[in-house]
DNA sequence: GGAATAGAGCCACTTAAGGG
DNA sequence: CCCTTAAGTGGCTCTATTCC
């Protein structure tokens, strides 16, 4: 660092490459707040990270939209802006140094129009791009917005793949793409099925043609339900034991598993694993396509996104053409302002002493799991857990592949 | 009042382990 | 092999505090 230097700018490049540029900017348009900021707060001129949040206050209504802190607008040029290159800050040092942002010519070409761009898809489908890409927030390599993309590519380009073809495409965990996947189901993008590890009934099997009746041997000393489960599976094909334990009207189903894999090892049916559906026995175990929800979400705004991100981009696009129309931008920062708030973790925020006492009441009465407990609460409540165990106040106990917590 | 800094919450990635 | 669950880790982004 050079020392008594009055005025420092700081600038990087934006990215040459495209899916570089592609991650860049997504993790630029995530959430609303950043969009507004990049889209249509800052411009041309040097401004403090107050002057941002005036800006911000001049379009809308400080007393029915929540604007956020002056130091979140800060960070987001700090953090995001700033790295990828959309904008330049100009350091002034005196006895208070005050930092100055602006967008660059990068940021003017594409940061800008691209941010207005993701403004008005998430107001005009009355969904925060926030529930779509998630957060930034990662300690790993790749960062959830392009991941979330790449996972909608590769299903828009093929139908009918499994968890694993996209761990395959996409370079990541298999946890991590099942995370995301549940996501893009809840949000309706994509429909994805796949076993459970627990829940019953997902292990099937097929009456194998040709096989005489006659010449059945009876499991577990019960003929007669031998018989009548051989019948059934001949009649249905392929089934389980909880079905037939429904059709056949007989209380316990793990004798009627029993008789199954009785009748598998006499040959009679094949093992068909995977939950209500026919496929090549033990090969597939879950199946995501993308839905026309997420289809339309791909052509009508990732795509155009990517292809305006080209060096040659020359706005023939035009949904991504910049408008200045005040009105209209009154309108989408302050849709984009009520989109957010309603999703933003920040605002949901409590005190650890709140979370960790809800987690105690939810625990009155009762043993869970952390899942079920995740589900009770509303998030992940991995760190509480921790906390109130090694303080004492709940335990936990391991039954086989679940993990219980009760109040101590 | 308005700047920077410190602290904390929460999320997604990584790692580990288990089951069919 | 393919999938699920749990636990550990690190970073973004918000709030609270401090400083002039």
């Amino acid at each position: 660092m050079v020392k008594n230097v009055e005025r420092e700018i700081i600038s990087r490049e934006f990215p040459k490459n495209l899916e570089e540029r592609l991650e860049a900017i997504l993790s630029s348009v995530n959430t609303e707040y950043k969009s507004v900021t990049l889209g249509f707060l800052l411009d041309d001129s040097w401004k403090t990270k107050s002057d941002i949040r005036n800006t911000a206050e001049s379009y809308v209504n400080p007393v029915t939209n929540i604007i956020p802190n002056a130091n979140s607008f800060k960070a987001y040029c700090i953090s995001t802006f700033i790295p990828i290159g959309a904008v330049a800050e100009e350091r002034i040092r005196g006895r208070i140094p005050v930092s100055y942002y602006k967008l660059t010519e990068d940021g003017k070409k594409y940061g800008k129009p691209i941010a207005q761009f993701s403004l008005r898809t998430a107001a005009d489908k009355n969904l925060s791009m926030y529930e779509i890409f998630g957060s930034t927030n990662s300690p790993g390599k790749t960062r959830s917005p392009f991941n979330i993309a790449k996972i909608l590519f590769e299903l828009e380009k093929e139908d009918n793949l499994r968890q694993v073809d996209l761990v395959n495409e996409c370079g990541l965990a298999n946890v991590n793409v099942r995370q995301h996947l549940l996501r893009l189901k809840n949000i309706g993008f994509v429909d994805y099925d796949s076993v459970s590890g627990e829940e019953s009934g997902w292990s099937k099997y097929e009456w194998i043609k040709g096989k005489n009746l006659e010449n059945i041997k009876p499991v577990c000393k019960l003929p007669t339900l031998t018989k009548k489960v051989a019948n059934k599976m001949k009649e249905l094909r392929i089934s389980d034991c909880n079905e037939l334990a429904k059709i056949l009207d007989y209380k316990y189903s793990a004798h009627i598993s029993k008789i199954l894999s009785g009748l598998e090892k006499q040959g009679f049916v094949k093992k068909v694993k995977f939950k209500g559906k026919e496929f090549k026995a033990g090969e597939k175990k879950s199946e995501v396509s993308i839905t026309e929800k997420g289809r339309k979400f791909v052509s009508e705004f990732l795509e155009p996104v990517y292809l305006a991100l080209e060096d040659d981009f020359d706005g023939i696009y035009q949904e991504i053409e910049i408008f200045d129309d005040p009105s209209l931008t009154s309108y989408y920062i302050s849709r984009g302002f009520s989109l957010y708030k309603n999703v933003c973790p920040g605002y949901k925020r409590k005190s650890k002493e709140e979370n960790e006492s809800r987690i105690l009441q939810i625990l009155k009465n009762q043993k869970l799991r952390k899942k079920e407990i995740d589900e009770a609460f509303g998030k992940d409540v991995a760190i509480y857990l921790k906390e109130l165990v090694e303080s004492g106040e709940i335990k936990k106990e391991r039954e086989g592949s679940a993990v219980y917590y009760s109040l101590a």
